[in-house]
DNA sequence: GTCCAGGGAATCA
DNA sequence: TGATTCCATGGA
């Protein structure tokens, strides 16, 4: 049974950029203009349109609860991104620029497992070729959902997916992530690493530290995971190739770009951004993506 | 054929 | 600690 949440003069929430800011791989623009996606067991799909100048968000869909209270959770909509974009925006024109131009990016809560899962499979990735993998792992030990005539498969469980042997990962297409996801999966499997622990940790070095002894989570994957799951940390700045190249051509101006020192990114950033570091990166790193 | 992708692990100095 | 190299795969 469909349910549906209607948010009038919805600020800071523009489906594309929220769904094409990179912080998600399940998300997908229909024929319309809106966006379906799967999380948990919800298949949701998000319009916007614009009424008398303001953005009015229709939320629809199959929901696993109540549809209202799932959405202000997962969408992060308790959050004020009006403030933290203000704050932001007065650190210098370059964030300003990007925040103009990403003005309806919200990070989204997600699931700890599946973005442990999720950025382990994005290193050294494609994002076209990363939504691929996840669609595939989905289908083959997820579960069905029909949603309008469609089947949408859950992103699979530490169960389903420990069931999974090496060679069946390798034919994901996984490449040699595939041994980074079965070490990761049976770690967890094992309770050698607990997801719970993580949560009910207040210090986020400690968790990073916790998330770095699993296999295919480095610094970058960590942070990551940190930021756009329901850790929902902003004290983190993940640094990728776009993040590099954003810093250095704003702030660092080294000829050599790969060469640029990622503790020196850090410190900048650290300084620059403050505890709100997290969100600046995505402004910038989706600034830069889109824009070359 | 070559380069690149939301990097990490292994190796070596 | 810090810098290099290798790692699968697929699209441009």
């Amino acid at each position: 049974m469909e349910q549906k949440y209607v948010i009038n003069n919805c600020k800071s929430f523009k489906v594309k950029d929220v769904f094409d800011c990179g912080q998600c791989f399940r998300w997908n623009e229909q024929e319309d203009g809106s966006y379906t996606g799967i999380f948990g067991n919800n298949v949701l799909n998000v319009k916007q349109e614009l009424v008398c100048d303001e953005y009015k968000i229709t939320i629809s869909g199959v929901c696993d609860g109540d549809i209202e209270e799932i959405s202000r959770k997962y969408f992060d909509l308790d959050r004020n991104y009006e403030t933290i974009k203000d704050s932001l925006s007065k650190i210098d024109e370059y964030l300003a620029e990007s925040i103009k131009y990403g003005e309806g990016i919200r990070i989204l809560n997600q699931d700890l497992w599946e973005m442990i899962i999720s950025f382990i499979v994005s290193a050294n990735n494609n994002i076209p070729r990363i939504k691929g993998i996840i669609n595939r792992m989905s289908q083959k030990y997820g579960k069905k959902v029909e949603f309008r005539g469609k089947y949408y498969y859950t992103f699979p469980t530490v169960d389903e997916l420990s069931i999974a042997s090496k060679e069946e990962l390798r034919e994901l297409g996984l490449g040699f992530r595939d041994k980074y996801i079965y070490e990761t999966t049976k770690k967890i499997k094992s309770g050698e690493v607990s997801l719970e622990k993580m949560k009910n940790e207040n210090n986020t070095i400690k968790i990073r530290d916790e998330l770095l002894t699993l296999s295919g989570v480095g610094p970058k994957v960590a942070d990551c995971i940190l930021l756009f799951s329901t850790l929902k940390r902003f004290d983190v700045f993940p640094i990728d190739v776009w993040v590099r190249r954003v810093m250095n051509d704003l702030y660092i101006h080294n000829p050599k770009e790969n060469k640029v020192n990622k503790k020196e990114i850090e410190q900048l950033a650290k300084a620059k951004f403050g505890d709100l570091e997290g969100i600046a990166q995505q402004y910038l790193f989706y600034w830069k993506r889109q824009n070359n």
